[in-house]
DNA sequence: CGCCGCATTGACGTTCGTCAAGTCTAGTGG
DNA sequence: CCACTAGACTTGACGAACGTCAATGCGGCG
């Protein structure tokens, strides 16, 4: 084996538990590790891809930190999700074969791109990698559908509750801590995601910062009260 | 061919140019009849599946009308989309193996149930299938963004004179008027849906009668103004 | 014919958006 | 090393949009 085969090797990525790797076995493992036709290195600011570019590819994030969003001819603007190492990137280009909302590094980063037409040709030989593609095209739709929930019936503060949990157990999943996090995103971006001004976003923050909910010093967040932010997500169950 | 053979047979269904045999050439087509396992009648208000049950398959509307809805512990709920003939309902199963929401007949339906085993088997060895699948499940995926927009950043007469040119759209590519429709779900639902109330919805639909943009019979909807829909759905870009 | 669910309409309250002023911080260059 | 600046964030005052509550209307079905 090359060094250069090694680098890009899903086999030998630490993120293999978490990413597209995840629930094949050694030798399926092995058979992928064409997958990813190259690595990407991307300054923070950069876009990844944009609204309106040829499909080629699915994205792997090896590091850092994305997020994407649509935007209308009217200049409206919706940030559709924020993805973090381990997350595919991409999907909403396959059925058009060009890519519908923008990807743009929000920290410095690094993607493997795993070319589609290799996909879905592996997929037909591993029928692992067959079912993993589907799971992770099925979560999106799930995880979407949480978004609409979110937005469709959710009030300010109970938002940003759902959203500061759903951050940290992603991040506590990459072994990063459960009570402090870093946001990588303003309060304009969170608050398009949520369906909110920046300045309810702010203004909640510091609602929970006086009900000793959470510690918030910019964009360094402290979550003092778990079961707190839980029931304002949650009310009726959380007593 | 048996007469049932011929009854569940995709290659001899009217819906073949709109539903999974789409981009289909005829030898494929019919090695995909053996997709569809049973068709199931459905009455008014029966669920085809509900949430936490067991996914075995994806099921594809031959006629009728859905909601798929998401209930939360607390008892909050959520539209997440309404489907008519040809479309595709079920994918939320497929990540964790059961199902995460609701699929409600809206009015006497029936679909055609196809193992999810058996889709995946087949895409293995039908190219254009595996590609179908996999643009059904994007497409769903960009839709849902497009409902992200409309619940993040919408008013109340753009949310809902977008969801009237949506519907009519749709109905449109299956024949139907683009100019008249009946509205199979309530106003409550159609609020849970754009993140209204239902009184919200009713006065707007009352504002766009007043307006001279559609006429409103309860259900029955006809559109008099298409432009002008379009225009408070994107006021910047029509003049 | 009468009932029940759905829809409409009005009055009022709450939440969040808007506008504006001011603060903090990281990054830049002298 | 420090001053400067631009962008991000915070906070307050006010208003608009939508939700809530309640009364009433309508139509389909038994």
């Amino acid at each position: 084996m090359s060094l250069a085969s090694i680098k890009v090797a899903c086999s030998n990525c630490n993120l293999r538990e978490l990413c597209m790797p995840l629930g094949l076995n050694d030798d399926e493992l092995e058979r992928i590790d064409s997958l990813v036709a190259t690595r990407r290195k991307l300054k923070r600011g950069d876009t990844l891809f944009h609204n309106g570019e040829r499909f080629t590819a699915l994205y792997a994030i090896r590091t850092g930190f994305f997020k994407t969003a649509i935007t209308t001819e009217d200049g409206r603007d919706q940030v559709t999700g924020f993805q973090m190492a381990g997350e595919i990137i991409g999907l909403d280009g396959i059925v058009n074969d060009q890519h519908t909302c923008d990807a743009v590094a929000l920290e410095d980063a690094e993607v493997c791109e795993m070319p589609f037409e290799r996909i879905e040709e592996l997929s037909r030989e591993v029928n692992a990698l067959q079912r993993h593609v589907h799971k992770i095209m099925s979560r999106e739709i799930v995880r979407e559908h949480g978004v609409m929930l979110l937005l469709g019936s959710m009030r300010a503060e109970e938002r940003l509750a759902a959203f500061l949990l759903n951050l940290v157990q992603r991040l506590h999943a990459r072994g990063f801590s459960q009570l402090e996090l870093v946001l990588r995103m303003t309060r304009e971006e969170i608050g398009s995601y949520l369906g909110l001004k920046l300045e309810t976003v702010s203004r909640t923050f510091s609602k929970f910062a006086e009900d000793g909910i959470v510690e918030v010093k910019q964009r360094h967040i402290r979550i003092l009260d778990t079961e707190a932010l839980k029931r304002i997500v949650n009310p009726q169950v959380c007593s």
